[in-house]
DNA sequence: GGCGATAATCTCGCTTAACGAGATATTACC
DNA sequence: GGTAATATCTCGTTAAGCGAGATTATCGCC
């Protein structure tokens, strides 16, 4: 819900905003048609991508870790961890440090699976991004940077 | 799923690509709690903005076009409008034209509700972009219509 | 070192979003 | 004017996610 806010700006950087929402409604629907094409539902999807950002940033992918991230309660994150699983996507693994966690591994395959479909969308951007001159890429990633932390603040009360 | 796809790219680029899908998954967050705060589905949501294009586009908003859209069936869309005509968000409006046609419109309460809650989010992201020069907001522009381009293409194969 | 409090995950039952199939009403084609 | 095509809705079913509570493991405290 997009439309006009407070007054006063730029008209055709409020096009730019809706140009940003635009490509996050696309990404939703690319995410939502990996799903379907691979029998998954769009939380699965988003619990994968969860689980591949975790083991980037080398943190511990545990059950809650992830069902907070989804906001999920505790049986719904069980649900999607189970239809990972019975898809050979994901393996649970007792933690040896805390018995009381489970840890989260994407199997390879899996991995495999998002990059065959993903890997031509991202391929696309980056050619783009490398006909960008460093000042251009800079006003970019400013741009994402600001966006990511207007959108990922607090909620409001 | 965003891992690395085929070599050879500044690595620098694919960050910004990750940034990108970050502000995605922010703002489908953010979507999802503007529903529950209201009462509403995430689906409901992106109904709304669904319309709201439409409107600004001076396309007619059909309930066909609705869930063509957001990729449900015939029943979904009933359901979908169904609880939006139910919250007073939306009216059904028989097209005297074609009388086998419902069109669909966002009631203003609605709209007011969505500026209340995205309108000072969309200013952050306006603030940031005042500061930008016009050769920087160019870059930003050729940037996302690229992924707009790309995300948006039609489904592989 | 054992005991209650806390934490992590799972099980059960329920509500309901979305699907498939088919009904109904309106328009377009020949 | 009758039949095909189109737009929406109804009905019955499946399963995603919720709330409540059970289960198992760890930690702090005396």
């Amino acid at each position: 819900m997009p439309d006009h806010p407070e007054p006063d700006h730029e008209p055709d950087n409020l096009q730019l905003v809706h140009l940003l929402r635009a490509v996050a409604v696309d990404f939703g629907l690319r995410q939502a048609e990996f799903a379907t094409r691979n029998g998954m539902h769009p939380t699965d999807v988003r619990a994968l991508i969860c689980l591949l950002d975790a083991a980037r940033a080398a943190e511990p992918a545990t059950a809650g870790l992830l069902g907070a991230r989804l906001g999920l309660n505790s049986a719904g994150t069980t649900a999607v961890i189970d239809r990972l699983e019975r898809l050979g996507h994901v393996a649970r693994i007792r933690d040896e440090h805390d018995r009381r966690r489970i840890l989260l591994r994407v199997e390879p395959a899996a991995i495999r699976l998002g990059r065959e479909f993903f890997g031509p969308l991202i391929d696309g951007v980056l050619r783009v991004l490398d006909s960008f001159d460093p000042a251009e890429r800079d006003a970019v990633r400013r741009f994402l940077t600001a966006a990511h932390t207007v959108f990922a603040s607090d909620p409001q009360p």
